[in-house]
DNA sequence: TATGAATGAGTGTTCATTCAT
DNA sequence: TATGAATGAACACTCATTCAT
């Protein structure tokens, strides 16, 4: 986990250094707030509460409760992301990689679902710069899956809506926070297969002619 | 729409007062800005603002900023829920009735983006009677939804997850209020064809033997 | 019961007309209420609410919440030594005379244990005009017990601070509103007796020479 | 002085250390606004103003006006029960016990009358857990005075309800923050010699056979 | 005679944040 | 590296009171 700008002067940081450590415990309990609390439910005498330090201290890792939010943000999209193009790698096959896609984004929603329930609900509340800089990653994001949607679409000579078909499956799987169960509904594995049939197979439209 | 508890006794209220449709006004101002700003971000003040009532006068219509946001939930939630079950008794077929349930609730959605934004997106913030009590409309909702997939299923002999399926649409049509954009995006009719075309063809799984 | 100066012109106004006997029933109430939460803690609205009627409709009655206070004071601080100087008439024993003083007060306390509560605790509230009014009932009353016990002295020559006596009797009385209990408690008969006999005895001391 | 549940954790806290001092500063201003507006006509903006603290640091020290007012009860119910204590030990003499136990609560109450003002008339505002405490600790003072009374009682074989005499002597003394005046009014030792006086002479009955 | 509707000023309390140490 | 102490601004909500009807 590297953020990019803190209070701390950069030159005094190296990387993994104990502020790196203890930050990105910070950030865990506030995620966890978050997902409890929501953003402007939680106060910063509650992430003082769950982390263990006092108040004053947390701005000493980061310089406000927005770009706390923000490191969180970055952090998880900057992780997903990475994780994604290490698997896409081994893939060819353009189902495959869609289905490749689905697994990842699935697999590290329930893995860190906490955190994937903060980005979801707390999409907008970032402003200005900040909020420019992970809505460029989300687009990105966005991006990189319908890409792959599009090489398969050629692939089957489909048509049909590429931005409405990712956006829905994007819906499909970032709706889960509200509803996922671990004691009742199937893991990452059977989830992801399960969420690509009906995507795959609902896009899997012959191009009229 | 009939708030049910309010703090003028009932019996010197009849349908439709100056109460009422005051009420009804006030609530929009409310919508509107609990979609801009969130439930926990938006101030009684901003209301007030908003309204053009006096932050004092506001508490005349709802006893508190809660009650407020349940009246809303509740006022939108029976409205689609009563359109569906009018549109469902003209029609037999069990896929147009799935396709019936679609577009009931993005033309609904599509109509009245505010507040369904903000039911989606506050949906947890409403605590103990009042939380159950629109918990308890949800779940009829997504029951007769889930009702309509499984006439489908039996028709079609298909095997697949019905949870994951329905909140799988749920997801595609609830997430809508992240991305839909009116003027590059296609109306309810032709979006609710298409998001139906994905989930229908996705769901016909014919059972393996 | 006689208010001198209501909202309504007195021209308009015959004793015992309608409006006299409505204050009087709203007086009660209010004295009800302010009993239970003190006259600071008492809202105008908890008055509407035990008095069954509206909180503008109240304001015909009386012009301010102050005025209300004014108005239980005076009324029972009135009545209270109108009782007085009548049971006096009959008595011309000096000791008899403090006792009928005593007995007085005390019958008329317990009879009206809720307002003789209110006149205690709320004795400095009241400003201006209205508060100087009540002060002078009160030291008129003071007076007139002090008037009786310095009759007393005379006659048994005895040598004490009549200050000092006749405020602790008052004290001892009117202490009673944080400790009466009418199911272990005597009644005004007997309570007054011994008290009585505490103050009569305890005053009775020979001049040292 | 003691609080015994404060915002920072005790363990951080040491005996009259700067955060003790300051409380016993803001508990001395405080006292005083009580005493001029009452518990319920304070704010605590008059408490900010009077202390020459921010509203919002007043809260680093207590954490309600209810609690405020709680510690104040405690702090002074403390100290006059011990001064009791300490100056009981010294005397044998049952008739001089009671004048003991009379001269300490008019001393106390002469040396710190802001506050008996303010424990005599907030006497029933604290609730639950906070209001059962202070009653107790009520209780247990009312039984120190009782038990003294029963114990001269029993000496004199006097005959009298012990219960409504010790009533009337705390209403002597209680009473005393409505009329005592500094300059007229005699000191702590000639005033409890007075009422000492009263109460002694007043309660000594001999027993009808 | 009484009230529904409304308000400005105020309530107790919490907010994110700062700064000397 | 971390905190105790403090703050101005804001929070949701209630106050006594008014006025057209």
């Amino acid at each position: 986990m590297a953020p990019t700008s803190l209070s701390r002067p950069a030159s005094t940081r190296h990387p993994d250094s104990r502020f790196e450590q203890r930050l990105a415990q910070i950030l865990q309990h506030a995620t966890a707030v978050f997902y409890e609390k929501g953003y402007e439910g939680a106060s910063m005498r509650d992430l003082s509460r769950s982390s263990g330090m006092s108040l004053a201290g947390l701005y000493y890792y980061f310089e406000s409760k927005e770009k706390l939010l923000y490191l969180i943000h970055k952090h998880y999209f900057t992780t997903v992301a990475q994780r994604l193009t290490e698997r896409l790698e081994e893939v060819q096959n353009p189902e495959e990689r869609v289905r490749t896609f689905i697994f990842n984004h699935l697999d590290f929603f329930l893995a860190n679902h906490k955190a994937m329930k903060v980005l979801s609900h707390e999409d907008d509340v970032l402003e200005r710069e900040l909020g420019a800089e992970i809505a460029a990653l989300k687009r990105q994001y966005y991006h990189s899956c319908s890409d792959l949607v599009e090489a398969l679409k050629r692939e089957h000579s489909s048509e049909f809506n590429t931005r409405v078909a990712v956006l829905s499956l994007f819906g499909m799987m970032n709706w889960l926070y509200t509803w996922y169960n671990p004691r009742i509904d199937p893991g990452a594995d059977e989830l992801s297969r399960q969420v690509g049939d009906i995507f795959l197979r609902g896009i899997r439209v012959p191009a009229a002619h």
